[in-house]
DNA sequence: GTCTATATGGGGATAGAC
DNA sequence: GTCTATCCCCATATAGAC
């Protein structure tokens, strides 16, 4: 096999088993069984495990300036793509049940261990937030766009942390209806039509 | 020295450990160390790892339940007392931007983890709910007092997930204060003068 | 590029002297 | 109750054959 290839599917089984299990708790061998690697030709495409996880944080990066992409070509009306932002809480529900929030677990777990890569992996929130701000930004609310773009993630964050606890999916789906009430309240040239609950 | 002593020590140090560096980045021994202790002696105290977390888990219970019963008898009103849940956020704000809150990552590293005591962790958060619903229920919000309660965990995980990403304690401030906004808002009858942000 | 074999270190955990 | 010595396993990481 192609030594990119099989380097994309290293990091791609990494990403999934350090979301799952965290980075520390997933071993070479693990990801290495994932791959049907041997361990040892395992160090021919990564030499150490930071190594890895810059990769799968590059990877992370670029798949979420793709999702963000997608979210902007969906919906011509920030409203709407930042119902997109909201409306994630609901699609991922399983897993951020299971695992929490693969953003915010990933940076609370690199900050416990003063890890280099702190941070490179809260990078990744700053593109949500920077995006949210974004929208924010056309719709007007230039001035205080970053402010609301932040308090977006604080719920959602808080969402997460709290319904990894309790996996409470009822729980969910009420406070990813309060965000959009809020956000109603925010815009109020919004319709409120635009602003009901995805039920996804 | 007696063993319950030794025992009492060894269970605050791995309590500070686990919430600085995460449960499983923690040796036996770091916490030996930390206490002063040779390894060997150390099984005497405690025969494994899960051994020491569920009497960390014991000692946080109810270090929070004296927490919370001291908010409640420093403040007659049950606004003042959900003010001091709120201001928790700004006293513990250097802790929080560098390890984040203790109860949100203990529960999300011991989800990962699939560990045995995850639920038990969970009853932390449990104890914070039951007791800010109390606080609703007191001010005739009884009705929607755990949806009040969860909202006020919500946007205080979510603010602590930020704080260790971004370190930016302007942020914390804004986002306490805005708490103290909402919570204003949700019980009209109150002084506006009673919310104002505390600078300690 | 892939494998097996192996070095080395640290982790949890135990035995037994004092 | 405390210690030293030790066991075993699994982790990261390397060497070298194929």
């Amino acid at each position: 096999m192609a030594a990119t290839e099989t380097r994309r599917q290293i990091t791609e089984a990494a990403d999934a088993l350090f979301y799952e299990r965290g980075f520390e708790a997933t071993s070479f061998a693990d990801i290495a069984a994932a791959v049907g690697l041997s361990r040892g030709n395992f160090y021919y495409h990564f030499k150490t495990k930071d190594e890895i996880l810059e990769a799968v944080i590059d990877l992370r990066m670029a798949n979420t300036r793709a999702m963000l992409a997608g979210w902007a070509a969906g919906a011509d009306e920030p409203a709407g793509r930042i119902r997109s932002f909201i409306h994630m809480l609901i699609a991922n529900r399983a897993g951020i049940m299971a695992h929490g929030c693969p953003v915010g677990t990933l940076c609370s777990e690199l900050a416990k261990l003063d890890h280099v890569a702190k941070d490179r992996a809260a990078e990744l929130f700053g593109l949500f937030r920077d995006w949210l701000a974004l929208q924010f930004s056309a719709l007007g609310r230039g001035d205080d766009a970053e402010r609301l773009a932040l308090h977006l993630l604080v719920r959602s964050q808080g969402i997460a942390a709290l319904a990894t606890a309790f996996r409470d999916e009822t729980f969910i789906r009420r406070e990813a209806a309060a965000m959009e009430t809020w956000l109603a309240g925010e815009l109020p040239g919004l319709a409120k039509s635009d602003l009901s609950i995805p039920n996804a």
